[in-house]
DNA sequence: CTAATCCTTCCACCAACTGTAAGGTCAATG
DNA sequence: CATTGACCTTACAGTTGGTGGAAGGATTAG
């Protein structure tokens, strides 16, 4: 199969398919023309690293599951431990935006959003009530 | 004030605010020695950039709601504008992090998590079922 | 034979910084 | 006065995970 192929059927862009390779993902073999040939592994190997990728692993994340998934004598408790410290990571994420969402939401509900200038968004990032500006704040004082 | 200060006041690194300067997003003059001389209004400007970096706003929205916070004539239509598309955004984000999440937590469930190399997280990314590898997906066939 | 499509490599670019090296400046101390 | 340590400067490379484009070779259809 050339990379058009694995391409379609992994549903990866060739691109991708090539820095995969760059980066020791895959090692398609090669045709007397230097096309890249992929064998049924290789594919199979591509459509697992979308699948993990699709699920927001790392690359290294995704290079150390493919080892494992690779090596017959794993514990499962490896890939566990990677897919519970990359859940604590999306739920860290999930905390942050939740934040990130409730204050702009509330900013944006008290904006009128209109022509005139006034505008509690910009209030609030320019803070002016806190002394964050304030000289005084400097060591020494 | 020095970088030194305002880094500390600010709370931004000093690395980061050299590379808003890079940027263009602030200007400070320079003293004779060659150091940057921040006045209060770069402070001012690094502290609303900080908090709008971590309301997740991008650097190109940093500078547009930096240039809208500048001009009195401003429209507040014009922020609320960059702030709700930026919610969406978020909103997008968090939809995407909420699925992974839902598919991970199942998958973690149900793996044992031992010495034993059955796994289903592996199981569910190689996907051995479905017919993504088969060449019969090939187009002509 | 030619045009279209595929494939190759290589280099540059994206965001938003961060790290490191090599060196200049300043204040305090011995 | 020399030196130490904390501070400042620039410049360049690296991070993550690719994407875009140029220049050119291979293959296939008509």
């Amino acid at each position: 199969m050339n990379i058009g192929d694995v391409s379609r059927l992994s549903g990866l862009p060739a691109k991708t398919i090539r820095y995969y390779e760059d980066i020791g993902l895959v090692q398609p073999l090669r045709s007397g023309n230097g096309y890249r040939a992929f064998r049924q592994s290789d594919l199979h190997k591509l459509a697992f690293l979308g699948r993990a990728r699709s699920m927001g692993f790392s690359i290294e994340d995704c290079r150390s599951l493919l080892q494992l998934y690779e090596d017959g004598n794993r514990a499962s408790a490896d890939v566990k431990g990677i897919a519970s410290e990359h859940l604590d990571r999306i739920d860290r994420k999930l905390a942050e935006l939740a934040e990130m969402r409730r204050t702009l939401a509330h900013l944006i509900e008290a904006c009128a959003g209109d022509h005139r200038p006034d505008c509690p968004i910009l209030a609030d990032l320019a803070a002016e009530d806190t002394d964050l500006c304030e000289p005084s704040r400097l060591a020494g004082n």
